[in-house]
DNA sequence: AAGGTTACATACTCAGTGGTATGTTCGCAA
DNA sequence: TTGCGAACATACCACTGAGTATGTAACCTT
């Protein structure tokens, strides 16, 4: 047994670990937190509880791992689009953009992360939990405070209308992460209807935030 | 016993059911539906199970008239002002304001219901309540199809950008109902403070439908 | 090859929970 | 006043599911 416990940026290297993150993942997509049971994940992996314990200690931490994944994965890829080049308006639909297509390509993952830590957790696992719900809050607090900073750049440039940036933040991840809740992956959806999605949505977010000359 | 079957809409004139149906939203809301134990709905009630199982069938029939609840009085405000006078953007803001500051008043009961059936009831409780979810399902189709006419409008008066009204419709609603997600409550918070968020939620939505001359 | 460790599977415990069966109280009609 | 049903409370059961304890096969090390 390696270094396991706090394991919050260590996934990598264990492919074990990862094949069991992406099952729960779908598992817990398909029926949330609570109702999601570890022999359900265990099933989907064809083995059983054993393999799962033997890697995780609770199911809030197997949960945790999923958002954590999840989160991670956003911020690498968004962040570099944020400090690049481009105003604030360029860099801000590219990182819709993408944010966008991560949700869709990455559905079940996401669609966990999203939705946040269901109330669910809070309460009940919580203190025993802790140190880790507060690294995850953490974690998307991070990846929201990357848009909001774009987001005040285009303000105090005169290109987005003048909002407090942590508010402004709000009905433009609505617009995209709603997704989440509608979204169906259907079969034959090719990536060009994804792009179609993606750019849909993008550009709904950013005409909210734009300031413009409307008639 | 009178007919509380099939109580689709016969939940006036019936003010216990109506006090169960207010104290399960909040523990819904809460915990989510499968986290949720009926005992702990009773405590918040201050009685025990016996009065809710008196009034229900199961949890799932409860929950279901959560979700009923909050969609009949989204429709019965928001359809008359869709039917109403003023152009397609007038009437879609006027919606749109008036939506978002129900979510916010009713809290508890519009978080369940925004939320969607969680994918847990359709693959688990779905066979014995396929009927009641479908209505629920029908319910909530209704309503965006009221705010998808107004939107269908508007395009067709060339106020609102070109889209599918239906894919339109996504991050629009998107934009308000996220705040379902982020909205605590402060203690403190005046009619004024909800009035003020709910303009600039539906400030952004409106902006990222109009067909603005953007510089 | 012997001992140890890893990576699981199997079998079991036990608390929590949905639902039911059975009281019990109270208002009301005859 | 009596009886009866509505409106609950109490007691109980059956089952699910998280977590654990124990077994075991393969592999690795020396």
């Amino acid at each position: 047994m390696e270094a396991n416990t706090s394991s919050l940026l260590s996934l990598t290297g264990n492919e074990a670990r990862d094949e069991i993150v992406r099952a729960a993942a779908e598992v817990f997509m398909e029926f949330g937190f609570a109702a999601t049971s570890i022999d359900a994940v265990a099933e989907r992996l064809g083995a059983t509880k054993g393999r799962i314990y033997h890697y995780y200690g609770s199911k809030a931490e197997l949960y945790f791992d999923v958002q954590i994944a999840a989160m991670e994965k956003l911020i690498r890829e968004i962040e570099p689009i944020a400090k690049g080049s481009g105003n604030a308006a360029e860099r801000l639909e590219a990182m819709a953009l993408r944010h966008t297509t991560i949700l869709m390509e990455d559905l079940s993952m996401q669609k966990v992360a999203v939705r946040g830590l269901e109330r669910e957790l809070l309460g009940a696992v919580a203190a025993r939990h802790a140190k880790t719900l507060r690294s995850i809050i953490r974690l998307r607090d991070d990846y929201e405070q990357i848009f909001a900073e774009v987001i005040d750049d285009g303000i105090r440039d005169g290109l987005f209308v003048d909002l407090p940036p942590r508010l402004a933040t709000k009905p433009f991840f609505g617009a995209l992460n709603w997704l989440t809740v509608w979204y169906v992956p259907r079969r034959l959806q090719t990536v060009e209807d994804i792009a179609e999605i993606a750019r849909t949505l993008t550009g709904c977010a950013m005409r909210g935030i734009l300031k413009g000359a409307h008639p």
